[in-house]
DNA sequence: AATATCGTCAACCGCTCCTCC
DNA sequence: CGGAGGAGCGGTTGACGATAT
């Protein structure tokens, strides 16, 4: 059995995603919800594999997603599941609100991993040779492995960034100046954690509409669905749950 | 100032799991 | 029950910026 790759290879964008494309997958996915990921990318206009797709939204696009430092508390459950349950990111990342799979993965190789790896090798250290060990050889290892820790989160803590800019871009976190700083900016700047929250509901969609994207711009959206999902006091409401395109100009993908 | 090295992280790849028929 | 197809997961890579020489 050979299985048909998981997108057409040919003509199909790899690589960085550029502000257009970043652009072009929110407004489908917040529109219509990730209903097929392999059709995906052909309804809204990508020249990317499904896959791809679904993991720029996962991983950057999706709301509510925490970007920049980790706290010392985030990190102390990151070891802690990762004693319990090993590899498992996306387990461990579903223990961490707003932080994807990803990152968790990218953090861990990164900085804890080699932290812990550190932290052994002192404590097999000391437990060998505890009586060798001068004073000052001491001092000078808790030093290290003390600032290793708060150096490599200068702005932790208690402070999460969580505020519309930084969880929709990476340009407001302190350590994260990727390739699209430039994505729109001042679009997602208008839009707030509070008015994306029921974008959470797009992305377990069941049944028949969903599979029909296109069928027209009025379809049918019952109010009772549209409702609970909708913060009659957003900005973006505008009192009618007739128009799709209340919430998303599909030609510049600016909120309203 | 130029170059080398290192660190970070977004994205890709290949595999497994899950669901449907 | 087994095949087909889509989704999800984890390992790995490569680009790029930061830092050291």
């Amino acid at each position: 059995m050979v299985r048909t790759p998981c997108c057409d290879k040919t003509g199909l964008k790899k690589g960085a995603w550029t502000p257009e494309e970043d652009r072009k997958l929110m407004a489908y996915v917040t529109r219509y919800g990730c209903w097929n990921w392999r059709q995906l990318p052909k309804f809204a206009g990508l020249q990317r594999c499904g896959k791809s797709c679904r993991l720029r939204w996962l991983n950057y696009l999706r709301p509510n997603i925490k970007r920049g430092n980790y706290s010392k508390e985030e990190e102390e459950t990151i070891i802690s599941l990762h004693e319990t349950m090993g590899n498992r990111w996306s387990a461990i990342a579903a223990q961490l609100p707003g932080r994807t799979d990803n990152e968790i993965k990218n953090h861990w190789h990164t900085n804890l991993k080699k932290r812990l790896r550190k932290k052994s090798v002192l404590e097999a250290k000391e437990m060998s040779s505890d009586d060798d060990l001068s004073q000052d050889d001491k001092n000078q290892e808790k030093d290290t492995e003390e600032t290793d820790i708060s150096t490599q989160n200068p702005a932790t803590s208690n402070e999460i960034i969580e505020s519309p800019s930084s969880t929709m871009s990476p340009q407001a976190s302190s350590s994260d100046i990727s390739t699209i700083d430039n994505v729109a900016a001042t679009d997602w700047d208008l839009i707030s954690d509070n008015n994306f929250a029921f974008l959470e509901a797009y992305e377990a969609p069941s049944g028949n509409f969903w599979t029909e994207p296109f069928l027209s711009d009025d379809y049918f959206m019952p109010n009772d669905f549209m409702a609970p999902l909708v913060d009659p006091d957003s900005p973006f409401f505008d009192g009618e749950f007739s128009s799709p395109f209340a919430f998303i100009d599909m030609e510049d993908c600016n909120l309203y």
